[in-house]
DNA sequence: CATGAATGAGCTTTCATTCAT
DNA sequence: GATGAATGAAAGCTCATTCAT
C-alpha cells in the first residue's frame, strides 16, 4: 500500500484508502436511512443526500443498492461478534467466574445496542428485508455466536462446573435467543440503560439458577 | 370431527361464507408467495396466478396488497397464540407438573411450525417487511405471549415452587425468546421432528435446572 | 296524454315498451351520476346502484357505457331544442311581437334549466368528456338551434322589422352564444329564478336596442 | 427581435432556466396530446413519446398528470386574458372609438385562436375534463374577462355614450358569451381568417346597433 | 472524479365488460 | 330476465441504474 511500514500522521491517503473511507461514509448514511425507512423504502437519493453527495456518486463505490446493504450488514455483524469473542472462553475456572463473565458479555452487548441504535435496527430488522440470502447471513452470524457461546459451556464442562450432559449447541443457541430477545427489548426501551442492567441480571439468573425455588 | 350429522354435508354456502372462504384461499396463496419472495417482491399477479385466478379478482376480496398481509398475519398470530393459551396457567401445582406443561406447550408450538411452515415465515420474516406498524403488531403479540407466560410463573410463585424474587416479565420474555429461537431453528431444520423434540427438552432443562452442575 | 282510446290505461306493456321504459330508468340514474361525477368517474356500478339493480343488468339494455351517454345526451338535446322550436317563427309581425317572443323563449329555456339541473350539466359539461364525437353532437345541436333562430331573423327581414343586411347565421349564432352563456350562469346561480328573469331581460335588451345611448 | 446583441447568443442556460424550458417542452407536447385525445385518454407515455423522451422523464418536471394540465391551462388562460387587458378601458371617448376598440379586441382574440389552435382546445374542451376544480378555474377566468369587459361599459356610461341603465355585468357576460361562441366557431372553421373577420364584424354590429331595422 | 438528467421495467390499482348461474 | 363474480387491459407512478458532461 505504501512504501514505508509506519503510518505518517497527516499523510495523503492512497487511492485504495480513500475509496475505503468513502465507502465508510456511504455506509454511515445508509445505516441511518435503512434504520429509519427500511431497506425497500430507503432510496439511493436519500442516502446520497444525507452525506451531501450526488446519488450518482454512490455508484462509484458500490455496484448497486444491495451491495451497500451487504457492506453495512457485514460491518454491523463484525461489531456485534467482537463483543462476544472479546472474552476468552478458557478464562473461567469456576461457575462464579463464568457467571461474572456472562454478565460482562451481556452488558457489553447491551451497551453496544444503546450506543449505536441503528446497528440494532440493521441486524434485527433491515437484513431480513433485503432478500433471503442476507437473512441467511444473519442466521449464520447467530450460529457463530452460538458456537462461541458453546465454547464457554464446553470449557465449563471440562472444568466440571457445568452440567456435563447438556445439549451444548442447542443450549448455547437458547442462551443466544434469550440474550438477543433482551437486546431487542433494550433497543426499544425508553430507559435503555436500566433495561440493559436488568436484562443482564435476568439472563444470568435464569441461566445459572433456573426458575425453581430451592 | 363429530359423530353426528350436525352439519348438512353438501350445503350451499351463503354469500358471506363464500366470501370468507375465498379470502381464505387468497390468504393461502399469499402466505406461500410472501414466504418465498418476501412482501415487497411478491406481486399481486403471482398470488393470483398461484390460485389460478385473474389478478383483478384479488381486489374483490381485499382493498389492497397491505390488507392481504394484515389478514394473513392476523390469522397466523391467532393460531400461534392459541397454542400458548390452550394450557390453563393454574393447572400446575408442582414444579414437576409445570415442567410437563411447559414441555407440552413447547412441543405444540414446534408441531405447529412443522405442520405449517409458511406460518413461521410470515411471523418471523414477512411482517417486518410490510411497514413499521405491522412489525409493531408482531412485537405486541410477543408481549402478549410473554404476559401469558408470566401468568405461569406467577402461579408457580403463589404455589411456592417458583423462585419468588424473579423479575417475572423479563424472565417470561427471556423464555419466549428461547422458545422462538427454537421455533426458528426447527423451521429451518432438515429433520424438523427430531429438532423439535430436542429443543423442547433443551428449553425445559435450561429453564428448570439451569446449566450448573450439581 | 291519454283520455283518448290510444292507450289502454292498465294494459300490460309490450316487450318493446318495457325495454324502452327500462332504458328510461337507466338514463335517469345515469344523468344524475354523470352530473355529479362526470362521465369518466361515473361507474356502471354507481348507475346500477342508484336504480337498485345489478350492474350486469345495464348491459341488457345498452351495449356499453358510451351508449348510455349517447342516449342520455340525445334525450337532453331533444328537450332543449323543443323549447326553441315551440314558438313558430312566422308568428311575429312586428319588432315588438318578436321581442316578446324572444323573451318567452329565453324564459322557457331558463325554466327548463332550473327545473332539470342535471340536463344542463349533461349538455354543458358531460358531453365534452365522453369523446370528440359526442362533443360534435352538441355542436351540431347548437347549429340547429342557431338555424332555428336564424328563421326568426329571416322572418323579421321579410316583414321589414329586422335590419336586412345582417349576417343572419352568425348573428343567430351570436344570440345563441349569449343565451347559453346566460343558461350556464343561471345553472350555477344561487337564486336561479331571479337570475333567469334578469338574463332574459339583458339578452332581449342587447339584441333589440344594442348598448349605445340614444 | 432586436437589432442589438443584447443577449449573448449561445449562453449556457442556468439550471432553473433549463428546468423551465423543459417544462415548456412538456407542456407543448401535452397540449397537443390533450387536444387530440382529451385529458383522460391522453397517456403520459404519449406525451413523452411526442417529445421523444422516456415517460419517466415527465415526472422529473411535474408531480403528476394533473399538474401538467394545470400548468398548461394556466399558460393558456394568461395568454387569453392578455388579449382583453391589452386595451385600456378609459381610452375611448366616443361610441365610435369604443366600436373600433371592440373590433380590435375581437380580432386580436380570433388571431390568437387561429395562431394557436390547441390553446382553444385546452380552454374550451380539455379543462372541463380534468375535474371540477379546473372547470371552476376556467369559469373564474371567464368572470375576470366579463369584469374587464364591464369596465369598458362603465367608462362609456360615464362618458355618456353607453345606455346608462344597462345591467352592466350581465351585459358584459353576454358579450363575452357571443365573442367566445365566435371563438369556438373560428376555431373549428375551414377558412379561419375569413371567419374571424366576419365574426368580429357580426359581434360589433349586434352590440352597437342591435338587430332592429331603422 | 463527481454529478444528476434521463430512462424504462415493473408494480399496484381501477373498472368496463362477459357469462355462468 | 337478472345478477354479480371474475377478468385483464391499461394507466399512473417510483426509483435503481446508466452515462454524457
Amino acid at each position: 500500500m505504501s512504501g514505508k511500514p509506519a503510518k505518517k500522521p497527516a499523510r495523503r491517503l492512497s487511492a485504495a484508502e480513500l475509496t475505503e473511507s468513502r465507502r465508510g461514509e456511504i455506509a454511515d448514511s445508509a445505516i441511518a436511512v435503512f434504520a429509519e425507512h427500511g431497506y425497500r423504502d430507503a432510496s439511493i437519493a436519500q442516502i446520497a443526500a444525507k452525506m451531501g453527495a450526488g446519488h450518482g456518486t454512490i455508484y462509484r463505490y458500490f455496484d448497486n443498492k444491495r451491495a451497500i446493504a451487504e457492506y453495512v450488514l457485514r460491518r454491523a455483524l463484525i461489531r456485534l461478534m467482537q463483543v462476544v469473542t472479546d472474552e476468552p472462553p478458557e478464562a473461567s475456572d469456576t461457575a462464579e467466574q463464568y457467571r461474572d463473565q456472562t454478565a460482562r458479555i451481556g452488558r457489553a452487548l447491551y451497551d453496544l445496542i444503546i450506543s449505536e441504535p441503528d446497528l440494532g435496527s440493521v441486524v434485527f430488522f433491515v437484513a431480513g428485508q433485503v432478500d433471503s440470502e442476507m437473512g441467511a447471513q444473519v442466521r449464520l452470524a447467530f450460529d457463530l455466536v452460538a458456537s462461541a457461546t458453546e465454547k464457554y459451556l464446553l470449557n465449563g464442562i471440562e472444568k466440571g462446573y457445568i452440567e456435563p450432559d447438556l445439549d451444548t449447541f442447542r443450549t448455547a443457541s437458547a442462551i443466544v435467543g434469550m440474550i438477543f430477545e433482551g437486546a431487542r427489548r433494550v433497543h426499544l426501551a425508553d430507559d435503555q440503560r436500566a433495561e440493559g442492567e436488568q436484562w443482564a441480571a435476568t439472563v444470568v439468573k435464569l441461566m445459572f439458577d433456573g426458575i425453581v425455588a430451592k
